[in-house]
DNA sequence: AATAAAATTTAAGGATACTTAAGTTTGTAT
DNA sequence: ATACAAACTTAAGTATCCTTAAATTTTATT
């Protein structure tokens, strides 16, 4: 039998970690799209493999057992995500999904071979840094979303969150990408939308969409 | 929840299926390592959804329901298959089991832009067909198991059985491989083995291997 | 045709992962 | 400090897919 849900929460306990390393119950129930007596169900399984440290009506944590496996989910997904994106072709806001999947089948050893294929890469197209083989995390540079910069201000991006195709496919379409420089020419104060310049085009940007956009600030 | 074992019911059904449409339970439990008291549920549950012909004690059969999953699933599994041997550069033996987890995996969409990227590819690297998007199978070559060809007579190869690595491995080591020319030098009338000319180079095969391999007779 | 062997099904039960409904604990607001 | 809401757990039950053991049906042998 398959252990995707397992595998599910691992990584989305991982990824929904707070500075300490904790998780709210429901959180994951609400990311997962499952019940939170569900959500229990599971914590108490993965405790007893010692997966997580958990007692009841207090959050969990990852042990460093049920970290190594979440990382490696993590980074399973990234790859997949990265070869789907360069490899086959798969538009920004398709390959989430897809690899989403395909995280769960394929050996190590493709994960790895695929992985040397796109010559080690360390973010994913989505600019989320790939744990190695080893585990480790690539270092981001500092960045902030797009919605705290001031006037006049310039940014690279760095990173955009892939919860939402929606999102990915209308940004894409302005012309925004990885390494793109964005400059704020104007914060509108009334609804706290950005007028930027991409490619020397304007474009409005509701705040709702800045704050999913990080950027590394230009002198 | 996932459907795995329904899919490779169904699969399995397909690719067993004599040439009346006919499997016995007891061949699916050994394909999928499963006991026969399995197949027999699982049977109930296809029967219940359309997919299969099923009396009890009697043989099963698809409909035509099931003929098109069955089909979709082989499609899925066959292509993924070409594109890890073609693209990822995956050998001749690890693509099956490989394909196996990921044909469960990935949109039909993300098959159809594969199979676009092999252009169109007609047979996996095994030889088997590979169901077109409309549920077309290719017609393979007039072929015979090279157990069958006898003293000096030559064939190409067309085809071969994968479900043993270990075989697969083997053979290509002596180089055969889909297109390969093999004669028959003598057949060895003690144990039925046979010697064969492979490249210029004799080899010894036994009839079990010589059993499991497919080739189009030359005149 | 009787009987033994093989194939298959039924019965009972287990693991996983989910649900809803009801109950408990925790934290916050007054 | 209490009372209430939010967060969380427990309880009871479902679906899927599996197991072993016992019973049944089919088929092959004599």
């Amino acid at each position: 039998m398959k252990n995707i849900s397992k595998e599910d929460y691992l990584s989305e306990i991982y990824k929904n970690s707070d500075e300490n390393g904790q998780v709210k119950a429901n959180l994951i129930a609400e990311k997962l799209q499952v019940s939170n007596a569900a959500v229990t169900d599971m914590l108490k399984k993965l405790k007893r493999e010692g997966q997580i440290k958990y007692e009841p009506y207090r959050g969990v944590e990852l042990t460093s057992k049920g970290k190594e496996y979440a990382k490696n989910m993590v980074r399973r997904h990234r790859i997949w995500e990265v070869f789907l994106h360069q490899i086959v072709g798969l538009p920004w806001d398709k390959v989430h999904d897809e690899a989403h999947h395909l995280e769960h089948s394929g050996s190590d050893e493709l994960i790895n071979k695929m992985e040397e294929m796109l010559n080690f890469p360390q973010f994913d197209p989505h600019g989320d840094p790939i744990p190695s083989k080893l585990g480790i995390v690539p270092e981001q540079k500092h960045n902030v979303a797009l919605s705290n910069l001031k006037q006049n201000q310039k940014g690279v991006v760095i990173r955009v969150n892939d919860f939402d195709n929606n999102f990915l496919i209308y940004i894409s379409q302005i012309g925004i990408k990885l390494k793109k420089e964005i400059k704020v020419c104007e914060v509108l104060n009334f609804d706290k939308s950005i007028l930027v310049e991409i490619d020397g085009k304007k474009n409005n940007l509701s705040r709702t969409i800045a704050e999913n956009i990080f950027v590394e600030i230009k002198k």
